[in-house]
DNA sequence: TCAATAGTGTCTATGAGACATTATGCA
DNA sequence: TGCATAATGTCTCATAGACACTATTGA
């Protein structure tokens, strides 16, 4: 400890120090549109203005900690939920407050009925990521927003994420399908889907059940859940002009 | 001015404030092998033992504009060089001296003969990453060597980077084959990888130039230089069963 | 000549898109 | 019966790995 104060007068302090905050762009599909958490922002800068969830990061934790920490607070319950840094957004001029570093994450989760709001009685709303894009979010929101979603995009190729988006642990391929439909924002031919994801290894796993209670009609279909695979490979691909 | 003053009272002082440093993994091609900056410490912590390249980021400046000035400090001459943010490293214990953030970034370099040392009189060495993911580097800079190597290894996958280790504008594509061989660890069919790169739109554009002046026998290539294509689609494949 | 690298061409296996066909369920 | 979704199967094209073969250079 005392060790510790000598090196702080090192030379740390000939630095100026800056704010430590996370931000989050947490999807979720709401009404069939891939949607994501914004909040309105109780106090100063921007205030009364729409912005990605986020707050400071305390001195004893990590990143990783503090949004797992927002997350929690956020969602109220505690959801299967995933978190993965996406990149950090700093600089002198971002927030009038002065150096701000925003460590920025990518957030999955099932459809939340009633986010609640935070202690600062922000409203916490999902809007469809379409929606979202074209309002004005304050601070540099709108390029982290951005490329969240070019992450979720491109990360769904080759990570077995699709399903965290799911409530249930077992799910249809028609289910999954359409969580890639809504991401991607376009059609997939149902039986090449089949194909391609059963024919990765380890990647779905049978649970020899079959879906009951359907609303309207169809064939009942078999229920899978993750298997142990980490990675689709090969991945599925998204474009092909683009 | 009297605005931000007033807001830099609001809250944000809440906060015990950290440090911002940026640090680098720069890759290179030396002697037939993939190696890394690395740079004795001279001062504590960790003094005397090898870390990666960076420092702390001045008040006026964002971290990409700290990494373009660290590379020019340690590269000295004016490289036609990449740099990239891989994703940042921050918590209360990495550093005995503090809270420190450090964005971490990958950067790519032809050949340097000799890096300069740092204002410090640091020793600054290419290592190849082999020998460098065995040594004790300083702080967490071996997990983050781990990283920027999987990242570069990935990226050469599906972003036209392969020929930024290449000193020359252009080049043959047994060069450009070298230089995916020796990141990948893995031989290429040369055959093979020639109808990859030429089918790829705006990839490579021939000059029309023979390669003269050869060491050893061989049938003189014909050079090429980058297209204006930014992406490699369909991506290369590196591997087939891992 | 031989060795070494560049460049061309061929065969085959795999994977994905397109799409037809059958199966099963509800209204 | 009609409609909707699930599940299976088939055809074709594009791509990549393996590899044979020719071309061109220096030693």
């Amino acid at each position: 400890m005392s060790e510790k104060s000598f090196l702080k007068n090192y030379n740390i302090r000939d630095y100026e120090p800056v704010s430590l905050t996370v931000d989050m762009t947490l999807f979720t599909i709401k009404s069939g549109e891939l949607s994501v958490l914004l909040v309105e922002r109780g106090g100063h800068p921007f205030q009364g203005q729409w912005a990605l969830p986020g707050g400071f990061v305390e001195p004893n934790e990590t990143p990783d900690e503090s949004i797992e920490r927002e997350l929690q607070e956020e969602t109220a319950i505690t959801l299967a939920t995933y978190a993965e840094q996406l990149k950090t957004y700093a600089g002198p001029n971002r927030d009038p407050r002065g150096y701000i570093v925003s460590v920025a994450y990518v957030a999955l989760a099932p459809i939340i009925e009633s986010p609640v709001a935070g202690d600062d009685a922000r409203k916490a709303v999902f809007i469809p990521v379409e929606e979202a894009l074209k309002m004005d979010l304050a601070f540099d929101h709108n390029i982290i927003l951005q490329d969240g979603l070019e992450r979720v995009r491109a990360k769904i190729e080759y990570a077995p994420l699709a399903p965290l988006f799911l409530e249930e642990d077992s799910f249809t391929l028609g289910e999954l399908r359409t969580v890639y439909e809504i991401i991607w924002g376009k059609r997939l031919t149902p039986s090449n889907f089949r194909r391609k994801v059963l024919s990765v290894e380890n990647l779905l796993e049978a649970t020899g059940e079959v879906l009951q209670s359907r609303i309207r009609g169809g064939r009942r279909s078999e229920l899978y859940k993750l298997g142990t695979a980490v990675e689709i490979y090969p991945p599925f691909r998204r474009n092909d002009e683009n």
